[in-house]
DNA sequence: CTTTCCGGTTGATCTGGGTCAATGAACGAC
DNA sequence: GTCGTTCATTGACCCAGATCAACCGGAAAG
């Protein structure tokens, strides 16, 4: 596989077939008929991301919009001395790019070597002029997140580290679509994993270890686990 | 005041005037021109809640959606053994109902006497169609809760219980446009305050004395505060 | 008036998870 | 091969906030 470095991005220039792409069905552009996606095709920029490369920043002018077409990015806010809760991993077909005024609400950042699809926000928008449904399959997306993050409070306000670790690996598992005795692999770090789940990376290992101790997963690594009792698991996760 | 008991609710009857309705300019309802609004005011049908009614429930099917008009709801779900985690409190202007698939996500409740506006969603969302606005109106209310639900990942994963405090109080004088030396109402109890800041009442109610004592607050009751230096506040709050 | 109730405050004690520290395992660089 | 680096695990100890308990004050009932 090709080699990417920490922080190195490589913009492509080549044209890019919308038509088959592969994640268009789960993204937003699925809301778009054939003869868009021509035109979204000329006006998008895919972005090639190494590991711990930087997609967009907190506080900087929301210019573009994204679809995450492979790999894994981290969204995360930052506090000034460095306390940081990353509020999603999003998998291909995600939206990222969100702002509410003029700039980004978060940072992403690539977890594994990643693939994105830059629409300029502009152009979106008059794409969402164009093509309602577009606007409609954005809500929808909008709305199932803020679910998710409704989801996530909960676990971050009255969850126990167990309950914590035990719903991130269901709903991750559900995300991904993989089946019990499957691995499941985990890109990110047990750092990004703390970060998620409010956690130390101390605890963050330690609730691993009880998981595994305690028959619920069946192999446990620094790149994924296997989960061994899926039912167990999701009465673990508390809800 | 009418007196309105627990879980009482009144249903008004009464026609609706949609076009002088005062919340309007902050509501999704702001989008429609007004010729829609006679349509809209033929179609809704506000409710009454008493303090501690419940206006929908988690779970239960989502026939309806609601735009608060005066008042306080708290948004809330809960784990089986009884842990709640109130994910907000809305306010006139505000957007209630949101569902993905089906159900609700989230119950609410009113924490003093409220009214809401209650729209059939099959209505809603034929509005939507013949009024493409409406739909980017509602786009951007939801991108804002996201936004807000980000925030308070962060304020629920990372903040100390002061930062936490001192982040809700901000953050709900600048919703209600309380400024620095008046008087901040809180209409819901300790233990609302505790479940949305995943914190115990205790742990609330000393953090009050402490800001009191530190001087941040100026008066600390049952039914509100009186916010003394605004900055250190901010500077509490950890960013 | 007294009583009960309920929400809030304060104190004493406990504990889940944080902090600090040591060790191990995987991987490049040389 | 041997470093050095980074990430993960484990153990010992600590502390912010939870738990348990006493008490207070206002409101409603009798």
């Amino acid at each position: 596989m090709e080699r990417l470095d920490k922080r190195e991005t490589v913009c492509c220039g080549a044209s890019v077939a919308c038509e088959s792409c592969a994640v268009r069905p789960l993204a937003v552009c699925g809301a778009l008929p054939t003869d868009a996606l021509a035109r979204l095709a000329r006006m998008t920029h895919p972005r090639r991301l190494g590991p711990g490369a930087t997609l967009i920043e907190e506080g900087e002018p929301a210019l573009d919009v994204f679809t995450v077409v492979e790999g894994m990015l981290k969204l995360y806010k930052l506090m000034p001395d460095g306390r940081r809760q990353i509020t999603g991993f999003m998998i291909p077909g995600d939206f990222v790019g969100l702002s509410v005024g003029e700039a980004y609400i978060y940072s992403a950042e690539a977890v594994m070597p990643t693939t994105a699809c830059r629409f300029r926000r502009n152009f979106f928008h008059g794409m969402m002029e164009d093509y309602p449904d577009l606007e409609t399959r954005l809500l929808g997306i909008v709305s199932t997140e803020l679910a998710a993050a409704q989801g996530q409070m909960l676990l971050l306000g009255r969850k126990t580290a167990k309950e914590r670790l035990a719903s991130f690996l269901l709903s991750l598992a559900g995300r991904l679509e993989v089946a019990a005795g499957d691995r499941l692999a985990l890109p990110m770090t047990r750092s990004d994993i703390a970060d998620f789940l409010g956690l130390t990376i101390e605890t963050v290992s330690r609730t691993f270890t009880v998981l595994r101790k305690e028959g619920l997963l069946a192999r446990v690594d620094k790149a994924g686990v296997v989960v061994a009792d899926i039912d167990a698991l999701a009465r673990a996760a508390g809800d």
